[in-house]
DNA sequence: ACAAATTATGGAAACAGTACCAAAACAATA
DNA sequence: TATTGTTTTGGTACTGTTTCCATAATTTGT
């Protein structure tokens, strides 16, 4: 693989010379430019950008750090995080940290030291001490839908307390009054903020905190199945589930067909953040949907604004409004 | 941000014997080590690893070109390869080429000019000038499901021609005779072996490559909707249709419920690569699922084999074989 | 006791590009 | 003609780390 000296060799120029003809930069001659130019094609000169990045201290890359891209909700949101980084000039290391706070600092670390700019993170945890590490290197962060306890990072995110606010109320003005709330984890902000929005909702239907139905577990399909297990076995029985997210929707799904609940007959669900209407064969799930495209976008947009240098702005906390949307999974309980 | 001299200073050493304790190489007395330990715990240390990118040409890192991330299949194909790299302590660049030839050359030279070792790409056309330009530097590349006309690159993919003659044949065991497939762009190798397959089991079953019934599209649901409206209109009107792969299956349900036809009682439908099982409220495709983690998983590791020195072994074309499985959305024709 | 091997440490150079400074050639102005 | 400004080109230094080589210091072998 040539270099810029062999480029520069070829076409009789200084490096220098090159470089300003790569970069369009400073002043060079039509005859010097084109002879360079010459070379370069000659040689099939790929010009290599470590060098840049070691001086200038600026890689044009990003950390992304997911818990799982294979979760439509989360591969959207890294869709707009790449759409963004696209039309920005930054590249995307893309890592998965499967909801581990080890393998989150494992990446982490790895990405200071390949001194990415900035960080797009899914904190596992509402403790994260990862990030003052990354704070220390002075590295931008900005968090995606989930916060951490402390509270000095940019955020954009899901208004998941409004959802779960807007869910619960739904199946409580359908006359529901037994509302179970399968929940993802309790180390999760956004199933804390659930949680909040479900409470507020029941509370201000005239129920006390004790009446509460909340199974904590994770935002996976096996949870949501072993969650509506449990749920279905209180008694009384509820008469409406609200899954915290598309997979434990899934597995309680599969729980009330093996149990042959009919839905909504029998008993209804509502949805958390739903799968992407293009997935869906025929839609289902009454559902609160995040903008989980936007989501990434903007918050792939903070952090490029932020390495651009407006380091001293004011914090950022972007709440995005979900959409909610009724469909047939929902009605009013079955008479007693 | 401190470096390596920073370090040194600090613990009154040279820069070199600092390395040898981070890469633990060579020899260190405790004494020193330890000093050499402190002083990176005191300044937060951590190394660059752009240096030693430079002078070993090694970055540790792949770029991985897909279409469309998007897509629950690619998903799972990232994702796998996301594991792969992660078990062999490489870095994936992500890049979203949306089947444009454009982007797709553009990604490739900034991946290029980023160092990377090699490259991980879905080519978006069976025409791949772009390939030339990566093997002129010296990079490796494995392509994932579509080859391309210049065959001397590795591949790892499903066996869509086999999925396509399996479809088709459990279609005509059925009885059914007018059998259209709904297939993706005339340049992605996967939709022209798609339809080899198909053209395999039609002429077994005695027909003429003038009843072929092939509509030329696009991967994506859209193109599926326009497909199915047009099969729909051909008389006779077929009985079944082969969807070439979710995305346009999912167009396809759409036309039908908008006219009104059942599945499988009106018209049958068979399908390439599904929706991954977990994703399916109700599993209901007849079709054939391409082992889409796998295939990511082998890509990358037939890449980080090749980047560990077997750089001379033969030509690798891994054919993953798919799963067929008979639901409920293909029956016997309605009778006339 | 002396040579040889082992252990321990450091200096210089190299990777690729560009920012900064220097310097020349030429044109325009006083 | 002298001065100033503009255009054009190049040399040097610097980024962070490690490989290679050199040099001690210490231990082992005979």
């Amino acid at each position: 693989m040539p270099n810029i000296r062999d480029v520069a060799q070829r076409a009789g120029v200084a490096p220098i010379t090159v470089s300003r003809v790569i970069n369009d930069t400073g002043y060079v001659s039509d005859e010097l430019r084109q002879r360079v130019e010459q070379a370069i094609s000659d040689l099939n000169y790929v010009p290599n950008r470590l060098g840049p990045s070691m001086r200038s201290k600026r890689s044009n890359t990003v950390g992304l750090v997911v818990a799982d891209i294979t979760n439509p909700f989360w591969t959207t949101v890294v869709r707009g995080v790449e759409d963004a980084a696209y039309k920005a000039g930054y590249h995307l290391f893309l890592c998965n940290s499967d909801e581990s706070v080890y393998k989150e600092r494992e990446y982490v670390e790895l990405l200071l030291s390949r001194q990415v700019d900035g960080f797009l993170i899914v904190p596992a945890e509402t403790q994260f001490d990862v990030l003052e590490l990354i704070q220390k290197q002075g590295k931008a962060i900005v968090l995606l839908d989930r916060y951490v306890s402390t509270r000095s990072i940019d955020i954009v995110r899901g208004d998941s307390e409004g959802a779960g606010y807007q869910l619960t109320r739904h199946l409580l003005d359908l006359q529901h009054r037994d509302i179970a709330l399968l929940n993802g984890p309790r180390l999760a902000s956004t199933a804390v903020e659930r949680a909040k929005g479900y409470r507020r909702a029941m509370n201000e239907a005239g129920f006390s905190d004790k009446s509460e139905r909340i199974l904590w577990g994770e935002y996976t399909q096996e949870s949501g199945y072993y969650q509506s297990l449990e749920a279905l076995q209180w008694r009384p029985r509820p008469t409406a589930l609200i899954a915290a997210n598309n997979f434990i929707a899934l597995g309680v799904v599969r729980v009330l067909d093996n149990f042959g609940l009919r839905i909504p007959q029998d008993i209804s669900l509502a949805v958390f953040d739903d799968l992407p209407v293009e997935l869906n064969l025929r839609p289902f799930f009454t559902s609160a949907d995040q903008p989980a495209y936007e989501m990434g976008f903007l918050a792939a947009n903070t952090l490029f604004e932020r390495l651009g240098g407006n380091r001293s702005s004011e914090l950022k906390d972007i709440v995005l409004p979900f959409k909610f949307t009724v469909r047939s999974s929902s009605a009013p309980p079955p008479s007693p």
